[in-house]
DNA sequence: CTAGGTGCAAATAATTTGCAGAGGC
DNA sequence: GCCTCTGCAAATTATTTGCACCTAG
């Protein structure tokens, strides 16, 4: 279970010297999983070397949090813990008020939600806490249970990052196959069979994929899910669908694939931006640009259509809009 | 500005004796606004008796917190601070980290997902925090705004449980007329009909209670809004509505209803009971009563029609689903 | 009378700081 | 050589506890 450590050779926060004790501190740090307080770290690294100071691990400890290679979390024990941030996207916890042990997840619903509120009261967010107190499973019934702890969150993260992204792929590919066969004008048929064609392809690509990462690592498909996202992205293309077989003309139809793209583009930029560098970040950021593609070829045909219509009312609001999201 | 003070004159936890200075440093508390931290509670009760040590505002806030009296708030500044739980809903909050004031609100969407999440990965929830660090308008554009602090909690609460209800009502109102037009069954036109009926009634009802609270204290209309909920109420009677223009037949219409008063009446009481006394949580248990009557109607009415149609095979599970509902 | 409640001072516990010496650049 | 890092011990801050005394029930 060896994780590959980050080349931080480079990493110096203005006005800061490298000092081999520094280093110590850090490499144990890193090699560490869970959530530590500075007393267990400065307990660890005198294990090492006793010839370190508590203050130098309190010290080292701020320095870290400074240079954003650590995290500050706070579980109201009266006392601080560190986690590692370099590949370890933020997220929240549920934390065991029994065994003190404390799981992590993520809900891109639950950030939607907040960021709506703050914006509600004029608040500019910096930073969310969400902790979910109470008693784990194991706890309760006595029976262990797969774990993310800090060690797997990177490949819990890319393996959820990879399974939302392959149902949006389906659901796309679904959307496009109907919209195929629901197409009357040639040209725009010529589209959605390009788009389906594309679709199937990035599915077996991402399916390729998400088999190799769980071959890497067989305990990892029954690991329980880090990314809660009630598709938020897969569930566009769903409702696009449904939408479609209600009966649409062509321009419709290319306004509602415009739609799920442009929505399932912006949900995967920013997930994947938000995240350290990681699998996960990579999956989300690659699969952005996809969409991406996607949702320009849609405009551009979309475009194409009204000309050729010589309906150019609706054309103006929708690229305009267009044009805003890009910015 | 004074607020009832509760009658805490019974309130004593297991082993527990009354005592002046207890109720001395309660009375202080209880007076106070916003989250006071231990120290800042002693130094106020220092000033009106200087004979009270340090210890025992310590040992009373715990007593406190025991007692259901006070909750104990961690906002990450190495210590605690406490607020007042009598009359006051548990919420989440917005810290800003610029002028350190921290401003409450609730969200039963991000509750929902919170539960939904800890269902997930069996986890028994005994509580959630939820805290948003940034700064706050106040602080970024020098505006003074409209803030709801510990003393306004209630009202405002109180304020968003009656727009809520207004809205859930409206749109069942709406439904209700709908379905009355849409009723070829002349005993479920009398059904919808008594049900518009009620809801038009309740409507001014509660439209009454409303200006009244807000004739109580004008500033209230202004403050900014307490509890989130994006229509998880009032959205089903919309969506209900406009099923209905889809053309359905009585039965559906009905099961329309009854879906959207059933969802409607575990929303109203969810929220009213997780609350401490409040005009806010009578506000929803009430409406929870009458969307329960409303419900019971509805399926007593399917009921009958099932069985005037001889059409007996769908009624089963309705039936049951509705008793599971009601354990 | 007796189990709590209370003040005071001392104890803990987590974290920070002053200072003199060591070490990176 | 200068500026930062480091250890150590002392200081700070929030909170708890021991103990002798006090008070409500």
């Amino acid at each position: 279970m060896d994780r590959p450590l980050p080349d931080l050779s480079n990493l110096r926060p203005a006005g800061s010297k490298r000092s081999s004790k520094r280093d110590r501190i850090l490499g144990i740090f890193l090699r560490q999983e869970g959530h530590l307080s500075a007393d267990d770290l400065s307990d660890l690294v005198h294990r090492e070397d006793p010839g370190v100071g508590r203050a130098t691990v309190y010290r080292t400890l701020q320095w870290m949090v400074d240079a954003g290679i650590a995290r500050k979390v706070d579980f109201g024990e009266g006392r601080s813990r560190f986690e590692p941030s370099y590949r370890h996207p933020r997220h929240f916890h549920l934390i065991c008020t029994n065994c003190h042990r404390s799981s992590e997840f993520l809900s891109s619903d639950v950030e939607a939600l907040m960021e709506e509120i703050a914006a509600a009261r004029s608040f500019a967010t910096k930073q969310a806490v969400v902790q979910i107190y109470g008693t784990c499973e194991e706890c309760r019934t006595g029976v262990k249970t797969d774990t993310i702890d800090g060690t797997t969150t990177e490949a819990v993260f890319a393996r959820d990052a990879l399974r939302i992204a392959i149902a949006t792929e389906r659901s796309g590919l679904e959307f496009y196959t109907r919209a195929t066969g629901l197409t009357k004008d040639a040209r725009g048929r010529t589209v959605f069979q390009r788009l389906a064609a594309e679709e199937r392809e990035h599915l077996s690509t991402l399916e390729t994929r998400y088999r190799e990462l769980v071959a890497n690592d067989p305990r990892l498909e029954s690991k329980p899910t880090f990314l809660f996202f009630k598709g938020a992205a897969s569930g566009l293309f769903a409702e696009g669908a449904a939408k479609l077989r209600d009966g649409v003309d062509d321009q419709q139809a290319l306004l509602i694939g415009i739609k799920c793209e442009r929505g399932s583009h912006k949900f995967f930029k920013r997930y994947g931006e938000r995240f350290e560098d990681s699998e996960g970040k990579r999956i989300f950021l690659e699969f952005a640009d996809e969409e991406r593609a996607h949702l320009d070829l849609l405009i551009r045909e979309y475009r194409a259509l009204i000309e050729r219509q010589g309906r150019s009312r609706p054309a103006r609001p929708a690229r305009e809009a267009a044009a805003k999201r890009r910015r």
